[in-house]
DNA sequence: ATCCTTACATGCGGTAAATTCATGTAAGGT
DNA sequence: ACCTTACATGAATTTACCGCATGTAAGGAT
């Protein structure tokens, strides 16, 4: 069911997303004319330009940016709309948009794609999609709609949504086998090596406190196996979750740095947006969340 | 222009609001028989029935009351999309929906109309709406989106919203030449009077402070027009913004009952959504606001 | 009880909008 | 110079939507 539809702004976003009108034709199933003419229609309608075309190549005007972003967050919105109508036949339908930070999965306590088939396994209709992020994009997220749960070690947490804990991830640092340090003795392994070797930091979620860093350059990284390749160069000592660096401990690449200072934990919550008619879907999902949770602590 | 269009919904929130097929033909210029099926096209759509209709009369659904609330609230929120998209031209183009409490209009210090008439004089292409509520409703419809800018005495103030304060406005006690302190002795007139005679007081807003009035039971009412009603009547005494209780001073049909502690003054302020892209209407109207508040001031 | 009126439903036909198909055009590559 | 790519355009066709006429069901008047 499409209730609240547009057919130019649907084919606007299709070819931003596609980058051009030839491969929007297979994702919107129309002929490449069809797309032409409703390119020509939004145009006409708006009065300026979306986008610059031909052989030269696809590209978005100054305005047809701004225009995507606002046309895609709408269509999103109008589809939840959607969902919400049919939530009231009583089936389960439209998008459910999951959030959440790398490596989730694999998350000691949190079997998330138990939660996963638990939800697919009803009947239903329901599609998936999901997102990784920063946990303050899926803050935004969350809060602009564009996500309707998310999973992630939140730090700042907002009033307009509600945190769940859900269990918490162990981090250890470590260095590669061409480290220095990976053959020092364990005597040497204190806090104050942070002082002497250059250290990689998540952008997001600084694991290792930066005030005991002295040493610059710092490498940063937007994600954990960007921070396991940086590592794996033995330049830099990293911070890893404990189960995302089991894999390189067996093999013998990695050496864990341990020291009870050189620990650390974050706890990882569930988040979703407070006062807000919840779709069935929605709310299904966060019980089968809470139910392999549960089960799992 | 519309872009995101729904004849069914349209049709939906067009037949509520007539409480009937037979109006909505006019309402929308279409046939009785068009929306009939587009109400059916609708219900087949959503899998329920949304509205009991024929000769025993209108009414909706236990479903399609859901149903119209979210259907009305999303096809504002489109045309305000639309609006946005028409920014990008340079236009100022929309609605503008402004919520006020009841008598904003002769508020001392505050030329509305002259904000009003302003924002009109410019070249523009913009529908207002102008709704009036308590300030509480008035906080949900911003926060909702239903109104984009309020004028009320907001006492609690929430977080998701922005206040600006603009004009104050001063409350008096007033009654009637048919009530008993009318030609008592100004000595008399002492705040313990509200402790002697009945008191009408507004449901949003308490001007006087509940704990001063000991008499049940109490008037409530809902607006100043109900307020000056019951002053009449002679039955109670109430409190007035000053500029509002003027007209019947000077027809000599209430008296100002005058005493240092039975003055009250409260704060008007303009409250806007905070953290949104706003809509050049919104804004320029905005500027109206303050500019004819900062010259009257 | 019959007829009338009100309020909505339905079938048919016309019109306007949207789409496809076929073709045109402009820019870059060979 | 020719081909290819990527989009534009025009005619034909399909589709969707609407109005008209008519049907139906229920309440009220005579």
């Amino acid at each position: 069911m499409k209730l609240l539809r547009n057919n130019l702004l649907e084919a606007f976003v299709a070819v931003v997303e596609c980058g051009g009108f030839t491969d929007a034709q297979y994702a919107l199933g129309i002929t490449q004319s069809a797309i032409s003419c409703r390119i020509r229609d939004l145009e006409l309608a708006l009065g300026y330009r979306v986008c610059e075309r031909g052989r030269g190549g696809f590209c978005l005007t100054e305005r047809g940016q701004i225009a995507y972003k606002k046309a895609r967050d709408v269509l999103r919105s109008v589809r939840d709309f959607d969902a919400e109508l049919m939530d009231l036949r009583g089936t389960i339908t439209g998008e459910l948009r999951i959030g959440m930070v790398d490596t989730v999965n694999g998350l000691p306590g949190f079997p998330l794609v138990s939660a996963i088939r638990r939800f697919l396994n009803r009947e239903n209709d329901v599609r998936l999609e999901v997102s990784v992020a920063s946990p303050t994009d899926l803050t935004q997220s969350l809060i602009s709609g564009n996500v309707h749960v998310a999973i992630a070690p939140f730090r700042n947490k907002v009033s307009e949504l509600e945190y769940t804990e859900i269990c918490t991830e162990d981090h250890m640092l470590y260095c590669s086998s061409d480290h220095p340090l990976f053959h020092a003795d364990s005597r040497e392994i204190t806090p104050d090596i942070l002082t002497r070797y250059p250290i990689c930091q998540r952008s997001y979620d600084k694991i290792v406190p930066p005030k005991l860093i002295t040493l610059a350059p710092q490498a940063v990284v937007a994600n954990m196996e960007a921070m396991a390749m940086l590592i794996e160069s033995g330049c830099y000592l990293g911070a890893l979750p404990v189960h995302f660096g089991q894999k390189w401990i067996e093999s013998g690449q990695f050496r864990a740095l341990d020291h009870p200072d050189l620990r650390w934990t974050s706890a990882f919550s569930l988040a979703v947006r407070k006062s807000q008619a919840r779709r069935r879907a929605v709310e299904l999902f966060l019980n089968d969340i809470m139910a392999v949770a549960h089960k799992a602590a």
